[in-house]
DNA sequence: GATTGTGAATAAGTTCACAGCC
DNA sequence: GGCTGTGAACTTATTCACAATC
């Protein structure tokens, strides 16, 4: 039996992990018990070298003759993931951005559990909002502590963004879904995620220019 | 994430660019005239190597003295980024997500200008939704050709996505920003990036637990 | 003296290619 | 025969380090 690193993965192939996951959960549910690389490749807009290389973080399962087996590979994965429990996330910022994550997280999310929602607007405080109860910021450290999320999704405008995150980080979160434009400056240790639409945007418009170009 | 580049710029890079060009617009309303690399880094939350590196992509115009001019650095930015016009895009699914996109447009996006929304839904379709009037599925090719639209957002379900990625290529769209968590599959040449916010939620909720045990 | 521009070095990420297996 | 697991090769991205510049 060979030790299997778990220590050093790279966001890029956690993201592709989580990726496989969600896809043999959809071939379990449709009873496929097993799938070649390729296979997976294609379902996830990869190669199969790719796909294997990232197999291998996870114990790997593989036979030449079936492939891999679908729910074992997910588990696997899930294991490495570390969603033994399900994970606790909080949501600050209840405008149109964060309210199409809270519709996300309605359709029922298997791994997280999106246990608070906050606004600093007083109007939207103490109101129900597409079925969460908003909170105001001055509840945040308490509920933080008391709920014992790490995991924080930043859905509020630029302004007030680096001080929110401030707090968020005094208050013990350690991880941040960032859909700001801003880019926050965390203290070693903290992982912020920027997701911005502006800038994606902008390089699609770039590469649709450029395309069209080429004819 | 499917690439093509002609020579040139890294998806990676066309995203720093844009940032760039955003923080230096900022400055130039708050009437800076110059600013250095490692100014810059700390504003895009990168090192001052990569600001260097990244406009070294563009005209050079940096002096050691004074650091890179603001405007001429952000004009140099834009026309490599080819937005001399104002770009056209489409939005395609207004539903939750749809609509927190259509309000980022709202607060006048300067280099981009949605020119159509669309939706599969009948009782969508023909109404005004968020200031914008909602087009059916059957207007795409017409409008996209008179309109010469070249990029899309994608902002619909699952179901369904595939065959209108396959649509849209067909009316002449080569860029499209992907928000649906299926990895489409388009023909070579036209540029695809995905924002798949449940990969993402997980990564950060994956990172958010390692941080937590290293205490 | 501090900063730019950049070749060279390093790190990160991906693909190749092939032995071993079913 | 086609597949997995994996070292090695390769490609892409980032950082270093330093001469040239202001």
């Amino acid at each position: 039996m060979r030790e299997r690193g778990r220590q050093g993965l790279s966001a890029k192939a956690i993201g592709r992990l989580s990726l496989y996951r969600r896809l043999l959960q959809v071939l379990e549910l449709h009873g496929v018990e097993a799938v070649f690389s390729h296979e997976l490749a294609t379902l996830a807009g990869t190669t199969p070298s790719q796909v294997r290389r990232d197999l291998m973080s996870v114990e790997s399962l593989g036979t030449p003759s079936q492939g891999y087996p679908v729910l074992a590979t997910s588990q696997a994965i899930a294991a490495l993931l570390g969603a033994e429990a399900k994970q606790r996330v909080i949501l600050v910022g209840v405008g149109s951005l964060g309210r199409a994550v809270l519709h996300y997280f309605q359709r029922n999310h298997p791994h997280l559990e999106l246990t608070a929602v906050f606004d600093s607007d007083p109007a939207k405080v103490g109101r129900q909002i597409d079925g969460a109860l908003v909170h105001g910021l001055a509840e945040l450290a308490g509920l933080v502590d008391e709920l014992q999320v790490r995991t924080a999704i930043l859905t509020l405008t630029a302004e007030g963004a680096q001080e929110t995150a401030d707090r968020l980080v005094s208050c013990g979160i350690v991880s941040m879904l960032n859909f700001t434009n801003v880019r926050l400056r965390v203290r070693e240790g903290v992982y912020v995620e920027d997701t911005d639409i502006g800038v994606a945007l902008e390089r699609v418009a770039y590469f649709g220019q450029r395309a069209a170009e080429e004819d």
